[in-house]
DNA sequence: GGCGAAGCGGAAGTGAAATTCCGCTTTCGC
DNA sequence: GCGAAAGCGGAATTTCACTTCCGCTTCGCC
């Protein structure tokens, strides 16, 4: 954040430093993405083409280094759905868009982070609470809209929306996805075929 | 396994080297389930009331260790899912007794043992694909059974058994039942109704 | 109770990955 | 273009968890 602002008298920002970082944060999220939070430091440098030292000049730490790697993408995520809430108009419309969104971003090996409460306790340092909050409340808002209009039936907004939030955790969305031989919107479809009609015939 | 058994002439397995093993399985078990298959070694032993050596003396490595943890672990579940899926007559009864089982499971912290296809390559020990599948198999047969019966409504068995297993898996059951102030039984509830009825009113 | 086999504990060894450090290079402002 | 400040690379260091090893203890049998 705030790379190009500068305090009066100072240097700007050298041009290589805020190329160097993109790089960094670019590999690094997609590592992250392709093979989990294990990814060696090492490997982040080599596919950003840049020195290990380069890394740790910037992210004191690998732990911040994914922490800010997931809060950009978190943000994009969260992004993109509220926008894809908004560009519908009916609240079952909105669920099928935002899963459709997700199912797409996934693919796009975008937005692999998990942002579900982890059990594990140590939280890091990123708010994945918060984020995770922030997009349980778009679907919450929204299944709540579609009860009081009447298309979605009464129960827990809350809840409801955690067990769509949990088909859209990027585990969930890959492994579907691979069953429908990686057709995302296919797999996307199946979901909100459930979500919206149930087993039930 | 056959801890008991003995060949002819050979001594007794010592009652120490059984208590021992079982407060290592189940220290293991405890801990990879809170905390996931990162534990260490030491956290293993010390919860366990033994010493690092008392674990290697029979677990070679820690991935045969929690290869042995899963085994049993899974086989319980899917005995339980088994057992549950017999006990009831109609499908959707079998889908919800399963569900149940599964939730009423994790709550005894039993059976966390993650199966699902793990995209990061490296398939341990453990045959966890074989796992999954024989779980997933059981789902796909009781919607497949439904199918027929007419009470549940036509589509993919194998996709929508994979839903219903993502609804199962030890995240989100931990998830779900933390929302419902961590009664099972309710959150199990919940995503019956949800299963079942889906959103629409 | 005594003997020997088997098991135990946990300190030391090992290896892999994270992090530091510093001489060399690049960039910016003039 | 030049000088200084900032950044860079990556070898060396540190850290940390897995695994080994061996002197001491416990167990089962007679």
């Amino acid at each position: 954040m705030a790379v190009d602002t500068e305090d009066a008298g100072a240097r700007r920002t050298r041009r290589d430093v805020q190329r160097n970082m993109e790089r960094v944060l670019q590999a690094a999220q997609e590592l992250f993405a392709e093979r989990g939070p294990d990814v060696k430091m090492e490997d982040v440098a080599r596919r950003a083409g840049v020195g290990i030292g380069t890394i740790y000049r910037r992210f004191p730490s690998k732990e911040q280094l994914f922490a800010a790697v997931s809060a950009v993408a978190c943000q994009h995520t969260r992004h993109c759905l509220a926008q894809a809430a908004d560009d519908a108009h009916d609240p079952l419309e909105k669920l099928r868009a935002i899963i459709l969104a997700q199912y797409r971003q996934s693919a796009r090996q975008a937005a692999l982070i998990d942002l579900r409460p982890d059990p594990s306790g140590v939280p890091p340092d990123l708010d994945r609470p918060g984020l995770y909050a922030s997009i349980h409340t778009l679907l919450a808002r929204v299944i709540a809209a579609g009860q009081r209009q009447g298309s979605i039936r009464s129960g827990d907004a809350q809840m409801l929306a955690a067990i769509c939030l949990e088909l859209l955790s990027p585990r969930t969305v890959q492994n579907l996805s691979r069953l429908a031989d990686d057709d995302v919107d296919a797999a996307a479809d199946q979901v909100v075929g459930f979500l919206t009609a149930g087993l039930r015939s």
